[in-house]
DNA sequence: GTCTATTAGGAAACCGGTGTCAAAACTTTT
DNA sequence: AAAAGTTTTGACACCGGTTTCCTAATAGAC
């Protein structure tokens, strides 16, 4: 077939076909000014070649690459994959690829290393997976390298770039809702760590519908956490103690609500029958986990999705919404609480 | 600094310095027929001007590119996530990236999208993880288009480019040893589906330390499963109907053994005084259910390293160890089987 | 059947690096 | 001091595409 066994290039085609190599490179990129009967004799070609463009000479003329990158610091494996999937759901089927780059929030060299990455790479761009994608100084690290950059988030952030998702705040709200509507009055807050825009707006819709019930929270009913696994059990330990008994808990997201299971456990307090846990993410664990988890999901995958295309084809993007809704999963971590039956 | 708003090129480099492209590629690449002092001033001029080479120019002439890719249809995010940190870990401070190619491998076109994919994308090498990383098809693809790869398993392929991992027999045999240790005689298996080499691997170590161990498995002590938290559950349910009481299972990853703590807990059996699981993997579902189960766990992200590794510097690596061991995470779903009390 | 307008296609330069090979610059030897 | 050998360096082609600019070809108008 091949007459080596080299991929075959662009000078084959043209060779092949009889035509100049400006020919070749017109019909892959669908130039309209082109005879159809040449279009076709060179598609022939391309064909019978089994040709296919060399994405790094591309990349060379074009001066700029078909990358995009994903940076994510995140602590819920399964966001990161299902953000993944969106984001290759958005670009199948085109030249871009999509590699990952984990990042160490805590660490000091965190923006040297990112522009390093970014230096290197060349990248056509980058998507940023909370909780750093509400790190302001990476965002104006991407706009000084001329990076475009998309950020996830939980509301708030206005720029256009900023692919807004989840009304988190909202959500938590409905959380309260639901479980003000099961009977429970005295609700426990397992909060995000601090400076976490996420952890901010989760809990602000936590407060507004408990003012808005006209439930009290006393201070000690908020505990802080940090949206691992650990904190969950300590929080949940320390509202376990708070008297009137706390008959919910809503932990800022699934971890810690797990967290709170396990706490809940080995004081000997049922879930739910004692005590109702809603989480948020609907990670895998809240379906795992006995009983099963009532949380809020965020449809990540189509998160993924908008946010690459918002970088790959502005134009296409624009025209979908930036704002993702979140929904309630009920499962069966909620019940009324027993001491008020 | 910067005479304008682009990235300084390997020409502005010599022309500053005074000296050829050449001998500023020669630094670059740290050729050693430099005299120092030319080496010195170059260099000089490099950190200047902010030089950093053009990866796409690179990869043109060179005519290979620094991507490295990561193949996977993981049902186990946490997998995945840690296989790629040790992977960056590997290429850490190196030109290379990693780009992710999530698989659909129930897609009749699987084959025929990785290929196109490799042809695209013209990858340094790939990664294949577990378990599409069994399919020899897609092996026979990766070296058909020249494509360097590393497969990661369960021991027993013995291709030299193949990263075996686990000895995932002799762990699976370490687990009966243990919950024979423990006082249980009737053990019961969750298989993983019928073709994955990791699924008969830790089948073939389950019967033979029951063997070792003069114990009977009868054709109902073992069940199947397909690796998913839904056939854990059907598969622990079966398990728990079979007279005489079976005291343990080992269920052949952590997920289908946190379906078996799901059917435990719906049958009111009691983890662990009533019934023992073991699961295989170490994932986070594992410290976080409860009662937080006993695990195997392997060093993923030392795998990943390895993998990667031997991809981009084989020379270096040979001297690693191919077989990376699995260690028995003891946590708290094990106990002496209440019967035999 | 000419004379334009318009369109299709080609030559050559370019993107930013690397490889080849010969020339230039040093050492060493005689 | 010249010859020979060795080390350093540079000119130039090349990787496989795109872009610019220009010419050849075709179509339409008269």
């Amino acid at each position: 077939m091949d007459k080596s066994d080299k991929q075959p290039t662009i000078n084959d085609v043209a060779r092949v076909a009889g035509v100049s190599k400006k020919t070749v490179s017109r019909v892959i990129n669908r130039s309209p000014l082109l005879k159809m009967d040449t279009r076709e004799k060179v598609e022939a070609v391309i064909a019978q070649l089994g040709y296919v463009p060399n994405p790094q000479a591309r990349a060379l003329a074009l001066r700029r690459n078909f990358l995009l990158g994903l940076l994510h610091d995140n602590p819920n494996a399964q966001t990161v994959l299902n953000f993944q999937e969106g984001v290759l759901d958005a670009i199948r089927e085109t030249e871009f690829a999509l590699v990952v780059r984990p990042v160490d929030r805590h660490s000091p060299e965190m923006l040297d290393d990112i522009r390093n990455f970014l230096e290197l790479q060349r990248l056509y761009g980058v998507l940023i997976l909370p909780p750093i994608s509400e790190d302001d100084e990476l965002a104006a690290l991407c706009r000084e390298m001329g990076c475009g950059y998309v950020r996830m988030g939980s509301a708030a952030l206005d720029e256009a770039e900023h692919l807004v998702q989840s009304n988190d705040r909202e959500m938590v709200a409905g959380v309260v809702d639901y479980l003000v509507e099961q009977g429970h009055r005295r609700i426990g807050l397992i909060e995000g760590p601090a400076g976490f825009r996420s952890a901010f707006e989760r809990r602000e819709g936590f407060l507004s519908a408990m003012r808005r019930h006209g439930l009290a929270v006393p201070d000690e009913a908020i505990v802080p956490g940090k949206y691992r696994f650990g904190s969950g059990v300590e929080g949940a330990d320390r509202l376990l103690r708070v008297e009137p008994r706390i008959t919910a808990v809503f932990a800022s997201n699934d971890e810690m609500a797990a967290g709170a299971y396990h706490a809940a456990r080995e004081r000997g307090v049922d879930v739910p029958r004692d005590l109702s846990i809603v989480g948020f993410d609907d990670s895998p664990i809240a379906a795992h986990i006995w009983p099963p988890m009532t949380t809020v999901g965020w449809p990540i995958r189509e998160m993924g999705k908008a946010a690459a295309l918002k970088l790959v084809s502005p134009d296409l993007a624009e025209a979908r919404p930036s704002c993702f809704p979140a929904r309630l999963v009920t499962r069966a971590s909620v019940a009324p609480p027993a001491s008020e039956i």
